[in-house]
This record gives structure tokens, sequence and C-alpha cells, in this order.
DNA sequence: GGATCTCCATGAATCGATTCACGCGCCGGA
DNA sequence: TCCGGCGCGTGAATCGATTCATGGAGATCC
């Protein structure tokens, strides 16, 4: 067997058509009699026909593939979001593919020439700091882009209101009536660190007490679990005897309920613990984890959603999921 | 500005040389004379010119893009997999198409309608039961597939040496002086449930003992926490008393965890659990998990091998890693 | 019957990169 | 002086789908 692809060409000789009605039936249907399509239709059946994706997006100009570049595909966090991309783009027959720059700029510069020679309909990116300037670049090639998670003014931009999620979180703890909070954080650098903590601080004044005696913040050189831990005990040295902890995500949240494991104090009697991202395992640990979950689904589709269409969307809520690490009567 | 992107007939005028010299540079730069590349490779950066990958592509009939379809990008387990597939096409400069199946046939043919219409040069599939004619029906057209975690003589195939895994954590368990052992098996329509069981039974029959009297499997209908921790109680109610735990995976086996921790059984001494999969929170959890960890970057980054190379590659090796839920020294 | 209009099929031109048969100019050897 | 050979650049043809100006066949109306 020959494996060969046939072409319009093909299908219109085998139909008794030409090329023009042919590419008719596949873009204009309704303008074609109904005897001609169903023969043409026929011949495409037999023929196994599949359009030539290059041939059509090198006549018509248009892409129907988007990209899009995340920090890290290994998270999670990142896949979600690219489902929420993937189901968007999927309503308008739009392919995806998905990169993972790593932090790293030369992984991203590398796809972003490929996306860039792919012609693509647009481009999604979680953005790092150099990625800017290159997304200039791109727009004087008449690529458009919009980064996810980001907000900026200058930029089309998603993202998930993080200011909410700390004061979502810290205003939880207060009404159980934590009234010494600590903020395992993470680097000042991060947008996501300074939203969260301005919203912590703004439950707290909420209920009309003093921040700086409410929340103790302590800044974490890495998001893992043995930094949580560290962390943990780094406060639990100085003195100040926090009745709660607000962790930065759940792996650290991981790592600070591994020392109160070893120094004996039971959750959340002795220590409520929330954490954030709602990672799929944190509802099956021995102790469910209370968590702030981003609707990262939602942010992709919403990201794809203002590409294809130029929708604006609002911040997206983050929402608090309760469970037994803060909750006595979860427990 | 207008947004535009320049083609080789704007880098041959602005050159000053004809189309065919602008693309000889590109692809056969040695055949150029060094002052007209020079001047050729100036007017292309001046023009910010990006090679019209589709043209391309339509012309040389050839395709720079692969595509994988996997079980479910959300599972981290697949993505190292597809970062692996990834690092392979780097080396010969071609992108990835990454599409999630989520077990459903008509995504999955979806997704393979749409990388046939790309003209992509491969498909990397993890298969499902539906798989195989459709992708008869690519070789059809000229495109060739690789199947992942799958052997089977008639197709091109990169997998993992599931018999050795289960007999690795068998063997470990045994070493530690268990003689009871509960194996909460997936269903039996996996071909990986059967492997490592046919792994276990060979450990067992290696040091001489009865496996129908060491090994008791129950199958679970789904691989979640909540079947693994019911699978668990099912199995303590029967009179038989396990010492030790083998589960299909992390998820899993943290379900079987959690139900040890309501009875106040301490891990390992009053049981040893060991996972599989390696996830990266097993190191992490309050009891670090031992489990077994597949090489799956390796594995992608063959499956991408043999795509483009057609070089075979051996069947991997999973490794066991060991940690304190199966070995008191390490508690 | 002729004018007009609608419906629908036609096929040449087009997108941008690649390929290849061809030709120009120059050099060295006879 | 002439010829073969080589190095290098040329430009028309090509890939497959889409577009659109064109026109033919049949229906409708006066």
């Amino acid at each position: 067997m020959t494996p060969q692809r046939a072409s319009v060409k093909d299908v219109a000789a085998a139909a008794g058509v030409s090329v023009g009605t042919v590419s008719n039936v596949l873009n204009r249907p309704e303008s074609v009699a109904d005897k001609t399509r169903a023969k043409v239709e026929k011949a495409m059946e037999e023929l196994n026909f599949h359009r030539n994706a290059s041939a059509r997006q090198l006549r018509a100009g248009v892409s129907r593939t988007v990209g899009a570049i995340v920090m890290d595909v290994g998270n999670p966090y990142y896949t979600e979001l690219a489902r929420g991309i993937e189901d968007r783009l999927a309503v308008d027959d739009h392919t995806l593919i998905l990169c993972s720059s790593d932090d790293d700029p030369r992984r991203e510069a590398r796809f972003l020439r490929l996306l860039a020679e792919q012609g693509v309909r647009g481009v999604l990116v979680t953005p790092m700091s150099t990625t800017k300037d290159r997304l200039a670049a791109l727009r004087r090639l008449g690529i458009p882009s919009v980064l996810m998670d980001s907000s900026s003014s200058e930029h089309a931009a998603v993202g998930v209101d993080h200011v909410s999620g700390g004061r979502q979180a810290v205003a939880h703890l207060l009404t159980h009536g934590h009234r010494r909070i600590l903020f395992l954080a993470g680097p000042a650098e991060l947008q996501q660190t300074r939203h969260r903590l301005k919203g912590a601080i703004e439950a707290i004044q909420t209920v009309g007490l003093d921040p700086s005696e409410v929340l103790k913040v302590i800044t974490l050189p890495a998001l893992t679990a043995n930094d949580g831990q560290q962390g943990l005990i780094e406060a639990l040295g100085s003195g100040w005897d926090p009745t709660a902890v607000f962790c930065m995500n759940d792996i650290t949240a991981l790592g600070a309920m591994r020392e109160l494991r070893v120094r004996g104090l039971s959750v959340p009697s002795d220590m409520a613990v929330v954490g954030y991202d709602d990672l799929y395992f944190a509802a099956e640990l021995m102790t469910p984890l209370t968590s702030v979950r981003q609707p990262m689904r939602q942010l992709g589709w919403a990201a794809a959603d203002l590409l294809l269409t130029d929708t604006r969307h609002d911040l997206f809520e983050p929402e608090l999921i309760v469970r037994a690490s803060s909750d006595f009567e979860r427990a």
C-alpha cells in the first residue's frame, strides 16, 4: 500500500466536480446543491480525505493552533490551566501547543521562535521577567498574546485575586478564634506573596485587630516541604506562640505538619493549618488540609477566550476549601 | 505599525538576490558565497524574518511537529513522560503537540484527526482499547506511531518492566521478614496489574515460599485514595492478618495509610506500606513512602527517539525507592 | 419569447518556501 | 585559443486549499 494522502484535487476528480466545489463543500456547505454535496462527501469518505492544515493556513493566512508557555508542566497547577485552555480552544476547533519554560529564558526564547514560525493564532504565557520584550517582538509579527496569572495594565491578561485568597484564609482562622497567626510566605519578589499578605492584613483590620500583633511573617527561601518545616521550627523557637499557620502552598503546609507531628502537636487542636493551591492530594492526607483553591481551569478558559474573542474577564475569585486541618468539627 | 511578516521574497529584494538564494542560505549555507550569505543574513535580521512553517511543510512534505496523546495531562506521571519526549524532540528542533485523551475515545478520535490534518511527523500514544484501529488508519496516511507504556509485538512500542517492579517491591518486603502480604491491585484488564502480580509471585517463589499463602490480592474498582482505604478495611476484616501492603499506586497507598492511622496502627512497625509511581509528594508525607519509581522521562525520550530514528529500546527498569514506610531503620 | 434573476459550479490565481535545471563567468590545461 | 569543469546564483514550477470573478442553466415575470 502506498501511504498517500488524498488532496482536494483527487476528491474533485473522484466526484466529477471542480476543486472549487470541493472547497465549498468544506467551507460553505450551504452554497452547494444537496446532490453535489452528497457526491463529494462520499468521495471524501472513500479516499479517506483529510484536509492539509499547512496548505489551508498558508492560503487563508490564519492558523488554528494556539501556543501556551507555562512555567512547569510538571506542576498539576499548570496542567489544570492547560486543560481550561484546551477546553476553550476545542469549542472553536483549535489545537494547543503546550510548552514548558522551566523558568529558563533560553527555553522560552526557543519556544517563542518555534511558535512564530508556526504562525500560531496567538500565545498564552505565564510571564517571567524577560517575557515582555519578547512578546512585543511577537506583536510586531502580528501575533497577539495574553498573560496568565499576572495582572498588568499594559497587556491583555487574566489573573486570580490573591488579595482575596489571603483575606479568606486569615478571616477563616480569625473566625475560629485564632489571635496569633503565622504566615509562611514566599519570596517578596512574587506578586502573589505581596497580594496574599495584603489580604491577610486586611482581614485582621476588618475585625478591628492590630496586624502587627496578630500576624507574624516568615519568608521561606523556597517553597519546598523542607523549607516549610524549617520555617515552622524557626517560628516556634522564637517564643511567640502561634495557634495557626497559613502556608504559601500545600507543599510547605505538608512540611509544617510534619514538624507538628514530630513535636506531638495535633492538628487542628494544637495548631490549625491552612495551605494554598488545593493540590489534588490535599483532601487525601491523614489530616485533610484546608486550602485555597484557585480556579485554574476557568483561568485557562478565560485566557483562551480573551485571545479568540477579545472578551475581557474579571479577576477570578479563589475559594477557601475548609477541611479538618483547621476545623474541629471536621476532624 | 503594520503587523506584517517578511517573506523570502522580501528578504531577496532587500538583499538584492533571488528567492532561490535566500532559500539556499537557510538550507544549504555552504553552497552560498560568504559575501552573499552575509548580505542575506543582514537583510533577514533587519526585516525580522521568520520562515513560514506552513509553506515550508507544504512544499517540503515533511513536518517538524510530533503529536503525543496521553491518558491524562493532570497526572504528573504523564507530564514527566511529556518532558522526556520534548527533550528528545528539541535535539532535532521539533515541536510537541500534547493532547490529553482523558480515557475518552471521542477525544482521542478528535485529536488524531487534528494531528492528521496537521500532517505531523508521527504520533506517540499511551493506548486505550480503541486505539489500535485508529492508528492503522493513520498509518495509511503515512503517519507512523509509537505506543508508550505498553508492550506489543505488532507495533512499535516502548515500555517499563512492570514484572520487575512487582518483583522488586515484594522481594523487598520478603527481605524484611514479611510473610503475609496484601496486594491492593488495579483492574485485571490493565496489563500493568497482571505484570506486577506476576512479578510479585515470582519474588515469592524465588525464596521458596508458596504464593497462595503469602500473597492475598484485593482488586480495587478504581485507583483512588478512598478505594485504597476500603480495600484495606476489607482485607483487615477477613481474618487474614497481613503485615505488609503493596499498593497499585501512591494514591491508594495514601488511602491505606489513612485507615491504618484511624486504627492506631503504626507504619512500618505494625504494617509496612509500599506504593508505586513515586509521585513527588511521596517523600514528603508524614511517613515517607517507599515506592517504585518509573523512569518516565527516559521512556518519553525513548519513544521520541524510536519515532525519529527508528532506534529500538529495551524495556525500562523501574527502581524501588526505600523510605520509612517499609523500613524501620529509616523511620 | 425575451429579459431578468437566482442558484450553483467553474478554474485560474494566490499564499511562501523549496527545488532543480539552467546559465554565467572564471580558471586551468592542452 | 578553445574546451571542460567548477562555483555560484537564477527563477519558474510546485505543494494543496481557498477565493472570487465568470458564466451557464433553469425559473419567473411581463
